[in-house]
DNA sequence: TAGATTGTTAATCGATTAACAATC
DNA sequence: TAGATTGTTAATCGATTAACAATC
């Protein structure tokens, strides 16, 4: 098992769902190749992958589907949930916390924080809102790790200090800001913003093209 | 103006925020240094990326603002915006109909579509769902190019396939599965499982640094 | 003028892909 | 055995970074 890249690392949860798949289908064994033709990818990529993370399949048969399952999920820690609390009880806040399906990822979002006085106190899903003022002893009494930012970009920095005041070390960050945190804390934005310039520079592009094509 | 990158292009939407912000405090003007260190990125690798989509700074002053501003905002099109539906009204579909950023971002979703009788009919922030036999009709009519899939898992490639068959171009994923698109589709995943997987290593990587330290 | 800054050309780095040997 | 497949070592490719010239 050698050193993983980041881009492994995101590869892993696509090959899960596949091979998850293929298991429901019965099919008990699986090869990089037929892996990297389903996921679009080169099977040596795949077989690279593979090798940092499983101890390895046999030449002619391939790996063992279910035991592929178990060493990708037990290598991304999916046994054993982290905790997270979430920061900003807007609509993405509130719909991130009732997604049941994190916990298969590994995440448990214990508690959402907001400073909307209104929803301060209730629950979603079955899960509470506290105040911000609480934010910093819950995380230490509970030994929350993961902090989860769905505020507006203006208070993203603040709420950020906050959580790695806080002793969070690892930020799922929702708003469209570069956020500056500590040393040895880790920020992933998931920058929609990020994917519609893909998007739309897409359709731009093809639209040139058509156009192009009738003049 | 060559051509850019995919890692240039979702670079923009953070310059953006970044200078949005310096505008608002009426800082006129602006260096591929200081945004290089504002975001965390080297200074050539920003003055590369603005070369694409700048007509030019000036030497010793730099780049003008407001002028950068509107030189990349024309670039990913957010002036004019792009049709988009949503298929699948959970919680998560909702929140993003909801979120109404988006049409700052060039991106206008005029519909959603879900097969849930309950929904189908009813309004979210004032936009209608409809039943998904009006998915086609409806993309064709409005010239709609963009379609976003926020279904379960196990439907995503049947939506999928019923987007590109309804003339969709660019498919935002939101599901975590490879999507098989003929070809001229462009697929953006918003993996958040992939986010899960950097997020959780990050800390599992930090817990073994502090075991092997105490013992 | 001196120096801050732009912009370009060359070097480096890392990830992907190709070629090949090993094995069941 | 032959061939499908694993796994490794080398080549390629693209993006990032470094070095430098140009300019206001």
């Amino acid at each position: 098992m050698e050193k993983i890249s980041k881009q492994t690392l995101q590869r892993l949860p696509m090959y899960l769902t596949f091979l998850k798949q293929r298991l429901t289908n019965s099919l008990d064994t699986v090869s990089a190749t037929v892996i990297a033709q389903a996921l679009g990818l080169n099977h040596v990529q795949v077989r690279k992958d593979l090798a940092a993370v499983s101890t390895g399949g046999k030449p002619k048969t391939g790996y063992i589907t279910h035991d592929l399952i178990s060493q990708i999920e037990n290598f991304l820690g999916y046994n054993d949930c982290e905790k997270a609390v979430i920061v900003g009880a807007g609509r993405l806040g509130k719909a991130l916390i009732s997604y049941e399906g994190f916990r298969n990822y590994g995440l448990d979002i214990i508690a959402a924080f907001d400073k909307e006085v209104d929803i301060i106190n209730k629950e979603i899903s079955g899960k509470p809102i506290f105040s911000m003022e609480l934010l910093k002893k819950t995380c230490i009494d509970h030994g929350v790790k993961i902090g989860i930012i769905t505020v507006p970009v203006n208070n993203a920095q603040a709420v950020c200090d906050l959580l790695t005041n806080s002793g969070i070390k690892a930020v799922w960050n929702f708003a469209p800001v570069h956020l500056q945190v500590p040393e040895g804390v880790l920020v992933q934005n998931e920058n929609m913003a990020a994917s519609l310039a893909v998007l739309s520079k897409h359709l731009k592009q093809k639209n040139k093209q058509n156009k192009s094509r009738h003049t």
